[in-house]
DNA sequence: GAGTGGTCTAGACCACGAG
DNA sequence: TCGTGGTCTAGACCACTCA
């Protein structure tokens, strides 16, 4: 048999969902595009069981093997997770451990410590050009500006600078610190409806600036590990810009390459 | 139709060649192994085509599905490249990148500079308890111990143990420096059939040992970032370890994280 | 034009998880 | 026991590369 496009719905109760992306596009990507759409926006939240493949396929009116395939590159990005037997779930990143993971703060079993957090300056500023261009923003928009410290046994340890765009971040700036909670992606979630999926980072040793090694206790001449790090959502698009700095001595870093 | 196992080839010329692995393994998984261990053996040597996938399929008695998700996962993996029309190739991956890429070395266009190499000894020697662990030997076999020095505009930047199996490498050992090359990758693959696939790095920033800050021409009290490296052949064996050393200011990394 | 990988379809049976 | 994902099969047509 032959056919390269199912007839449409026909009348069916239970219709094909239309897809995003462009038609030239093939219907597993554009299949994939639209669920992780439904991701970012919070229709399928972290934890939430996906319709069983075969649904899936008959819901947007494409073979079982299509589904399938989009499903198992969401799953490749990390944002989705099967268990067999169990269903397909949406996946809930934890990045507040992958910044943390780099320091050697840890308990005496190895374990890594969550640090308390104290937000020194909350202020709606202009993004600067540069700033602009990391979020995906015009020059001049307005963005969150958070200053942040981050304390292990009540020795200050990270100093933080954190950009969000307002438009979406703006619940951010009314909310009691101590509501925030010591994380932050968290409070992302569950008040401003803001998902983070992947960074990138990139980090540099340097000597310290004369402020934050005054801000982390340091001599003025040690060095201080700087690390940049932007944030995006399920569908990709940047909703966080962060510069962290932090004792270069306590920098620990492992990694994988192909 | 409903065929769980095709019948044995029934004296066709070119019957099914045996798979890799456990009979209760999946076919894709065992035929993704056979193909990575003809890769690692040098049957499939870099830049050469595999079979059509069709072909593969056929010489191996698995369904064209099967022979394509085995590819599939080599290509996730970076062994395997596919190109649209030509074929899939086997990969010749660049780690010599991958760590120069860390330091801040680069010409006027800002393209990363190779370094001048200089062998400063070479040694048999007997592996630490630790070391056999991490080559996957026993503790007291034999290794190649190169300490090596690597140079940008003649002065001295990187200082690196490296450590080989003797039994895979020994003919690296006699080979005169200007053969070697400034790589060591491409050295081990002409000349000891070792093809390096993946690599795992661990990094750390710590004051300078007074014996690296010599090398190094660094003052006594400044600090270093230290790179242990774990490279792996395309079965994941471990064939090489080694610790590089190099000025802490000079380091920059970036990476994606999911 | 011949041959390659890329996409899409269709459907069978197996292995696993949860009630 | 039932529903889920996991594996495997079979074959069509399309898009691309290269001689």
């Amino acid at each position: 048999m032959v056919v390269k496009r199912r007839e449409q719905s026909a009348g069916t109760a239970t219709g094909p969902e239309d897809l995003d992306g462009d038609v030239h596009l093939p219907l597993y990507r554009r299949l994939q595009t639209t669920i992780a759409r439904k991701i970012s926006s919070g229709e399928y939240k972290p934890g939430f069981a996906l319709p069983a493949e075969l649904e899936v396929a008959r819901i947007y009116d494409v073979a079982p093997g299509t589904a399938r395939k989009a499903i198992e590159e969401l799953v490749n990005e990390g944002l989705l997770e099967r268990r067999h037997g169990a269903g397909t779930f949406v996946r809930r990143p934890d990045f507040n451990n992958s910044m943390l993971r780099f320091f050697h703060f840890r308990d005496a079993h190895g374990h890594q410590l969550t640090p308390e957090s104290r937000i020194v300056s909350r202020h709606v500023e202009k993004a600067s050009g540069a700033l602009a261009a990391h979020l995906a923003l015009s020059a001049g928009d307005k963005v969150i500006h958070l200053r942040r410290l981050r304390l292990w046994d009540g020795k200050p340890r990270l100093i933080e600078d954190i950009y969000l765009p307002f438009a979406l971040f703006h619940p951010i700036l009314d909310l009691p610190e101590d509501v925030i909670g010591p994380l932050l992606y968290p409070a992302y979630e569950a008040h401003c409806s803001q998902l983070v999926s992947f960074v990138k980072e990139e980090i540099t040793i340097t000597d310290a600036e004369a402020e934050d090694a005054a801000a982390l206790d340091l001599p003025s001449n040690d060095m201080v590990v700087t690390i940049d790090r932007l944030a995006m959502n399920p569908s990709h698009a940047p909703i966080e810009w962060r510069r962290s700095r932090g004792e270069a001595r306590r920098f620990h870093y492992a990694v994988d390459i192909t």
